[in-house]
DNA sequence: TATGAATGAGACTTCATTCAT
DNA sequence: GATGAATGAAGTCTCATTCAT
């Protein structure tokens, strides 16, 4: 009985292992440069063995979104039962988010910011589908939140889905480029507490104000490359 | 002397047929899947001699990147000398901004969501410092654009240099997530120009309406991860 | 007791097993493509289990065609008690040879079209004593058919060693092309019940007519490559 | 001029070598198992070297194969031609199809007893569509002999495509049994000569006397397995 | 007895890069 | 200036086999 524990929990431990050895390399060295040699390496296991933990390279990383999600779905969740105004609420969520993305920012890189041409394959595995459909809750969060911050006139708009995408990719953008360059020298960054409050503020007043009142689409000239 | 400048002529035309087959073939075939041998194939020349032009791959894939960034800059300088009103010229700038990333993926998932470890030996050459000023001149445009605004009265907001790379964030949000997620089955994303024209509502109402006002910073509990 | 000779009867019963599904595999797919994994699959058990049967790949392919052979050898010797003249039964025991290898090709082609680099290792273990005792004594079949004949006149021919050797080869002509070539479009091959009908017709006519009568041995062009 | 030539040569070389390497490795270790590795190591160069001169190892294979047909080819027109009665060139060609393989036991055996299931994506390539139509030729010579044959009366026969492919099949049937097992131990060959020239005679024999003659088809047990 | 876990070896293949010519 | 030839390193993945339990 203890054995059969004790194995189901280093089996367990092991598969940790390769998911975090798999995810602090990406930050090192850049997501395309991963190979499952380098995982296997750092772990100092056979690469081999990664094969008995995931079918392939594919599964790895869906495994490693998959998680993500999970995690953070879990804890949107949680915020959600707060007893506080529904605004205070989805600020909560949004900064939640960013930080988040801000203190997992392999996962957020691989999740968000890595064009998944490996997914063909993979649409129709159950982890997969799981992955997408968490994925999907989480959005869903977003949705609600925004949608009873209306109900109670705390905010203006007209479009529910087009809005809580169009905040999602507001978000998105903060989180992504504070994870990408918040150590570039090159570029004379604002602190990073106050880029994420004034994002906040920003995405928040829009909502306020009611978008488009006023707002006029101007002409552009199109592009031609 | 002819002599001389035909060679030059010569060197500097294999030089952009170099540049110009490597960008074609990001956008067909998607960054990783581009080799030396493609580039090479494409314009019939030997892999060796794009080392006569390029010491490596970081650095033709740097090159292009500022290549690309130069027409950017100069179209918005372009947009700039426009008659029209401040928040016009702001809005055509943004949403050009947007568009250039559409229709230049490669170009920019490359340059704005990858993580550039490579750049450390990159960051002497000229070409990388070339590369960098564009960078910074082409955000001094959007700097210019908002101060605008602010002094005719269309815009309000504190701290310029905060609100700037605010905006960035949320156009970079809007236009990293349509270039990666655009044709993915699993989300029900919105209309490609609806989301694009909100975005731009949103940033700019958030700036009319004051964003600070009435806007209470909210104790939201740390993530703890 | 008791005990004892239920594990003796469940220990065979899995070496048949793993025997069994080894012999399917090799027919469903291919020898090529067989795995000790699959074969494990297949019967439930751990690839592991297998070396407790046998002592590595080329034991257990190696079984498989000792046993494959021996019901070979049992048809045959049965057909030998059948009440016919002997050239009937000659042609009766080559066409079943023929058809035997039809019906287990790849045990057919690993057997005898293979060869056997691993056998240096294997010449010592009883396993392998027995499948080539089997061998000999299936040999030994064509051999008694052949005298036959010739004693009661049917047959004619003067060394029998070298005519059955010889008599052996066009039959193993006739099996091993059959098998590997019958579904080649490239080749306009005839109808595989004809073929196997002439190759016999053909065989024994050679016998009739008394292979050496008028016969001239050729001079020819010795092949220098 | 005599650069490129050498050039040119010294190509050319490396390319038997890489051939002859493979050629030799078939043998020895016997056709599964040899990979593009061995092939490098032995002629000392990297495996890369090999996709210089070869697409894959389909086509290298491919190739050998092909080179083999076409000499065999080149041979046996060229013995068409030599001034002899025709019975006489069909035993000169056959005994030299017999040498063929002797000398090229590699070649023979990966063209003639190996399952080639790598094929069906070579098959469109016009080195295999060329490999092909050599095939199709040198199996035309022998029918060409056979008919001479029966055409002057030395021969009898009704069906000439089965009795050609019928012949074929027994002296492949020699060929192929001599390669594998002619150094095995465990049987009581004859000596090689004698098999091959007994092959001869019977195979002429059983084509002189008209093989129909009093022939009847034997009811035979279908064999059930 | 049976096996879950692990692995060393190796399979085919691609790539960025170098160097003699 | 241009390149054909070559390669070391690395990529993903499979397999026969071992061993502690």
């Amino acid at each position: 009985m203890g054995i059969a524990e004790r194995r189901a929990r280093e089996k367990e431990e092991l598969r940790s292992k390769i998911l975090e050895a798999a995810g602090q390399l990406f930050v090192e060295q850049g997501f395309q440069n991963v190979s499952l040699r380098k995982i296997a390496d750092r772990i100092e296991y056979s690469p081999a063995t990664i094969y008995l933990y995931f079918r392939d390279k594919a599964e790895l990383l869906n495994t490693l979104c998959g998680e993500t999600f999970s995690q953070l779905l879990a804890a949107l969740l949680e915020l959600e039962k707060a007893d506080a105004d529904p605004l205070s609420k989805l600020r909560a969520g949004l900064r939640f988010y960013i930080d988040f993305g801000l203190q997992h920012p392999n996962h957020y890189l691989l999740t968000f910011c890595t064009p998944h041409h490996h997914c063909r394959q993979l649409e129709k595995t159950p982890e997969f589908e799981q992955t997408n459909r968490t994925a999907l809750e989480t959005f869903d969060c977003l949705r609600r939140s925004l949608q009873h911050c209306r109900q109670v006139g705390l905010l203006e708009f007209e479009d529910l889905e087009l809005t809580a995408q169009t905040v999602w990719m507001f978000i998105h953008g903060t989180v992504s480029l504070l994870i990408l360059n918040s150590g570039d020298p090159h570029f004379p960054w604002c602190e990073k507490e106050q880029l994420i409050e004034n994002s906040l503020d920003l995405v928040l007043a829009s909502l306020k104000c009611g978008a488009r009142t006023g707002t006029t689409k101007q002409q552009h000239p199109v592009a031609h490359w």
